[in-house]
RNA sequence: GGAGGGGUGGCAGAGUGGUCGAUUGCGGCGGUCUUGAAAACCGCUGACCCGCAAGGGUCCGUGGGUUCGAAUCCCACCCCCUCCGCCA
């Protein structure tokens, strides 16, 4: 959510700035209900202020016994009341609007993001690895997992319905191994693990922007509660309605958690193998910073999620993504693609996001810091993927794939396994 | 799920219709005192909205209702606690 303000007074520029992104968004229509607004809170309060004293004066005339005038007083601050219930209900129903324009206009990106409407306008700002050279033609997971029997496509479908997946034997190990992997070596830079549910209430999903924009991404249960469609929601809202001290800034999280979406509009993408399915696994990181230090943090949190990939071994590109092609809660993303064989090219598999203050005025996160201001400040939110841990696994099988079809386990997983060395 | 109790400012805890946005204590900030610190004493100390300002308004779990007027009365819902039941 912007700032009903700043978005006042920078009306044009935040219509520049929005591009393609707010298409549909009725800039004039805002600028005219915001107007009225404010005029008609000007007409209740004075009503008010005058029914206040009224109704403080008929306090002091009942207890001095003048009960005629009392009576007179009251009658009077019957009709004030008659026309501010009126106002009032004009007044809801702008704010109504006001507030629904607020909460379904997207953040504002960052000076330093690229202006483009898509993603051919994204603009790759590093190159880590060497995709790997097949001395033989490599398979697809989709082709791999089966014939290991790591990955059921058949199951999934059978016990669920389609875009859901089984991981047996050594794919469930595997998937394990870099949930924990993940986890362990998030904890040992400076990111504090939770464990939150994975189903979220509405004022949560309102909080990171999910919704009311978005809810057909969503698995929405018959209690009104939402299946989380990343940690993020979880992470970033734990601090919902509260005010942080500075010095326990930048605060940095991380938990694993699987992750549920529709993918409603996604019907024939991906369709093959398990790059897009309703539930995977994830190991998110999420920060909060002073807003004088989120966009370093946000280069920081990308070098956390590439340190894993560097680790595994795994060849990828990190890319800044263009005004067109950012998510709508982010002023600046980078996404991470690792390489796949079986897309001959990179694959996103980590997206980091600097949200600035845009999830914070929403969820009311804030922070304070006595000698500095005074009163408190909204927060700064990051999250990134740290990393999407069914496409780690996708990416490993492919990219490990040996000519007898077997899988050689990277070496700072195999500790998670047991030691073993080959999938087989 | 059943029965009972309760939700007030950073925390604790008063307040059952009228200057209560709210007594008091703790914490925090500033000051006096002190070589320094502690103690003691004095003062300040919630959020949000409209407004250039002066000022005004809203908020005592949430939403309705009664009343000239509600933290205080009524209704619904949410949450927490205790006991019982059920249960991984």
């Amino acid at each position: 959510m912007l700032d009903a303000r700043y978005l006042r007074d920078n009306l044009d520029a935040v219509r520049t700035a929005l591009g393609g992104r707010s298409a549909g968004w009725d800039f004039d229509r805002f600028a005219s209900l915001d107007e009225e607004r404010r005029r008609l809170i000007g007409e209740v309060e004075s009503r008010q202020a005058r029914r206040n004293e009224a109704s403080r004066s008929i306090g002091e005339l009942m207890k001095a016994g003048k009960r005629d005038e009392a009576e007179a007083a009251k009658s009077e601050v019957r009709a004030v009341n008659e026309e501010i219930e009126t106002l009032d209900a004009q007044l809801a129903a702008i704010d109504a609007d006001v507030r629904e324009m607020l909460l379904t206009i997207p953040n504002v990106p960052d000076e330093s993001v690229p202006v483009g409407t898509s993603e051919d306008d994204n603009v790759e700002v590093r190159r880590w690895g060497t995709p790997p050279a097949f001395d033989f033609e490599p398979k697809a997971h989709w082709d791999l997992g089966p014939e290991l029997g790591v990955i059921d496509f058949e199951r999934g479908v059978k016990l669920a319905k389609s875009r859901f997946i089984v991981l047996g034997r050594d794919g469930a190990r595997l998937n394990r191994a870099l949930i924990n992997f993940m986890l362990d070596t998030h904890g040992a830079r400076g990111y504090a693990e939770w464990a939150v549910p994975a189903m979220a209430n509405a004022d949560t999903l309102l909080g990171t922007g999910q919704l009311p924009k978005f809810e057909e991404d969503l698995f929405r249960t018959s209690e009104g509660l939402y299946l989380i469609p990343t940690a993020e929601v979880q992470l970033t809202n734990l601090h919902r309605d509260e005010v942080l001290e500075a010095e326990t800034l930048p605060r940095q999280y991380c938990a694993y958690t699987p992750c549920f979406r529709e993918e409603a509009g996604a019907a024939g993408r991906d369709t093959r193998g398990m790059i897009r399915v309703h539930q995977f696994d994830k190991v998110e990181l999420v920060k909060f910073a002073t807003p004088e230090t989120s966009m370093d943090a946000l280069e920081g949190m990308v070098t956390d999620a590439e340190f894993i990939l560097q680790q595994l071994g795994l060849a990828y590109r990190t890319i800044v993504l263009c005004t067109g092609d950012m998510g709508f809660s982010a002023a600046k993303t980078y996404d991470i693609e690792v390489w796949l064989p079986s897309y001959d090219g990179y694959k996103e598999i980590s997206s980091c996001s600097n949200c600035t203050d845009f999830q914070a005025r929403r969820a009311g996160i804030k922070y304070r810091s006595p000698g500095e201001f005074k009163g408190s400040r909204l927060v700064h939110t990051l999250n990134g993927s740290g990393l999407a841990v069914g496409r780690t696994l996708v990416a490993v099988l492919e990219n490990y794939q040996q000519a007898d079809g077997s899988i050689v386990v990277p070496e700072v997983l195999r500790p998670y396994m047991g030691g073993q060395e080959v999938i087989r």
